[in-house]
DNA sequence: CCGCGAAGTTATATCGTATTACATTCGCGC
DNA sequence: GCGCGAATGTAATACGATATAACTTCGCGG
């Protein structure tokens, strides 16, 4: 029983929507696993479907990991969009900030595939993987509901984006110890966020003096 | 002709010092290809041995990128410790910090094998892996030369730490584009050094008040 | 209804991990 | 210095995953 066709209802030889399933599966393993998890022909006889099968669809292991990091971000980022679209006592920063926290812990092998594993430092720039990315970077911008002043912006979203990523990695490996394991993760994101709008309302209030 | 043995002279059949030069063949190809590119056969090979031969000296893949991993945690600390050590005009935390930018980058496989890896991910506390980075946080921590406020300077440590970390990923995956393209990594991590003393010796302050 | 292309199949080559059984050498007690 | 066990190496092999090649099935346009 094939998890039902999408697209086209076909017969029992073709699967009909194949390509998709198989991105789907895949990121249901990373989920799991991490990048390295995932297993063309573990993959195919989940769905089942011959082993070979799926390369009609991909060309190659690295080309089904490039779709699917290009799904996890979408799904980053709609996840994202809808989150700090709707109106809240938090700043669209904060609940950026604790969401991204959240993912990175409880989706950590998602997580990993986006922002720390070869696929991605292999993409080239205008492909759809590193579109989907620098588009989660946008969303980010706007979540600093900042003025645009020069690269102010953007260089405090990066700043931001860094420190975050930054306490999600080592969370996850397990180089929060010592004293400040006892501070809670959000408290410390929380922090960052504080710092972060205070280094950027003063590095604006310079700027508009010096210009 | 094996790379001469290191410990004991030894003939044809026996290599000497299998292990260590397993970890140091290792940990270029990591440098050249990240964690994924290590393949115990491609060692052997290089190495003048036998396929199997090192199962002799590490259960299986993981165990040796272990130990590889605390191979090159230790580079690091020394690297690290060697270079705050001197008198410069540099702050120590500002050369920790461009060290470390220059390290993640220039070696960055070693780098995501240690800070971006299942590999520490899985370490248990106490192991040697784990101890070694633990050994590196407190180096940073060190390089800080705040005074001890309860949690403020753990805490600070762990926000540059991760800020640092952050920029390396991000730069490593071509997800430093737009105008921010513009600004040097340097700069940037310059930028982190100033907002982390600020911020450290605010918060002293107010504890200081405070308490 | 014919044939072409998309999507799937079986069979197979290749490679990396890992195990098992066997060989060689080291070093140590006697 | 001899012999024996432990360490360390080799050869043979099983297995699993990637990838390719050659063949099959099916939908569809002419």
């Amino acid at each position: 029983m094939p998890p039902r066709p999408a697209r086209k209802a076909l017969n029992a030889y073709h699967h009909g929507d194949l390509r998709d399933a198989l991105v789907k599966a895949a990121l249901h393993e990373v989920e799991l696993g991490g990048p390295e998890a995932i297993s063309i022909s573990a993959l195919a006889k989940k769905l089942g479907v011959s082993q070979p099968a799926p390369y009609k669809h991909f060309a190659d292991r690295e080309t089904l990991l490039t779709a699917v990091t290009a799904e996890a971000f979408r799904q980053f980022s709609a996840m994202m969009r809808t989150a700090i679209g709707k109106p809240s006592k938090q700043s669209k920063l904060s609940r950026f900030a604790q969401l991204t926290l959240d993912f990175g812990l409880r989706r950590n092998g998602i997580y990993r595939l986006m922002f720390a594993s070869r696929t991605m430092a292999c993409a080239p720039k205008g492909s759809e993987m590193h579109s989907a990315a620098m588009e989660t970077f946008e969303l980010l911008v706007e979540a600093l509901e900042a003025p645009a002043v020069g690269l102010l912006r953007e260089r405090s979203a990066l700043k931001v984006w860094a420190s975050l990523h930054g306490v999600v990695m080592l969370a996850e490996q397990g180089l929060l110890t010592g004293q400040v394991a006892h501070v809670s993760r959000e408290e410390l994101v929380e922090d960052i966020v504080a710092e972060t709008k205070l280094a950027l309302s003063v590095a604006i209030k310079a700027a508009g003096k010096a210009g």
